[in-house]
DNA sequence: ATTACACATCAAAATATTTAAATTTATTCT
DNA sequence: AGAATAAATTTAAATATTTTGATGTGTAAT
């Protein structure tokens, strides 16, 4: 059954049909023209991914890791002191590019070292971050 | 002056130069050089700007709206429909991706409609999402 | 002028993210 | 085996983001 909210949001869209601003006069088949055309473009699940990878992309610290083990692999101690962070800090934001697959890890005695997994995705939004404009 | 915490990252780095896995063996230095690495390579300016970007799209509803806005141009009440939104929703998610200039507005009547405003850039962010693997 | 309306803004609650002290785990060295 | 130690994990507090009901603003129709 359609909420309260739902009912309000058809008579807005109504409304926007009598208006003449849209071809559409049937107010079901132009909602559900909408619905779809917001399916075909962001289905749920590629949505998702696509927004947890950008979320893991979406802190100031994490890009700086980035852009660091982009240049050479790193041990979580030399990130602690490139960065300032703690090394609490530092290992929580590891996980979160690990967990995306962004960063891989290589352990050698007591240390742990991370470098970039794959560095065509991370040149790639490099090059979109460094877009013109 | 230093804190605990410097004191405590200092000592880590100084027990990595000693196992010979870096090839300096000046502490002093070496931290230096992993301060300008990380200085050249993420200025700070730089890194909120891209990191302000990055937020701004890391979300779901706001990912949907930009491919269905990169589509044609949408009043808010037909992005509340598409999407099933209610309106404060929908203003707020419009007003940050238009605040960082990905989309603009063009008011006809009581309508306000959006679209891209930056088609480029934004087929540079589809580009890196859809790359491969 | 009054009313209706589309959208913006405010305010407060719910939810998610970030940080770091404390602790645990796993490795090395003696 | 025991001590030292690099990093991971746990936990809780601080901070930021998201959501929506209520209200404000500007436009258009009567």
């Amino acid at each position: 059954m359609p909420t309260t909210r739902t009912i309000r949001r058809s008579e807005r869209l109504e409304r926007l049909l009598c208006s003449k601003l849209r071809p559409s006069e049937d107010l079901v088949a132009y909602a559900a023209e909408l619905k779809t055309i917001a399916n075909r473009l962001a289905d749920e699940e590629l949505i998702d991914t696509k927004t947890r990878l950008l979320k893991s992309l979406a802190n100031e610290t994490r890009l700086k890791m980035l852009r660091l083990l982009n240049e050479r692999e790193m041990c979580v101690c030399e990130l602690t002191v490139a960065l300032d962070l703690t090394q609490p800090t530092a290992s929580h934001h590891l996980n979160i590019l690990e967990n995306m697959r962004l960063i891989r890890d290589r352990k050698e005695g007591k240390w742990v070292f991370y470098s970039v997994s794959k560095p065509k995705l991370v040149q790639s939004l490099f090059n979109f971050l460094e877009f013109p404009e």
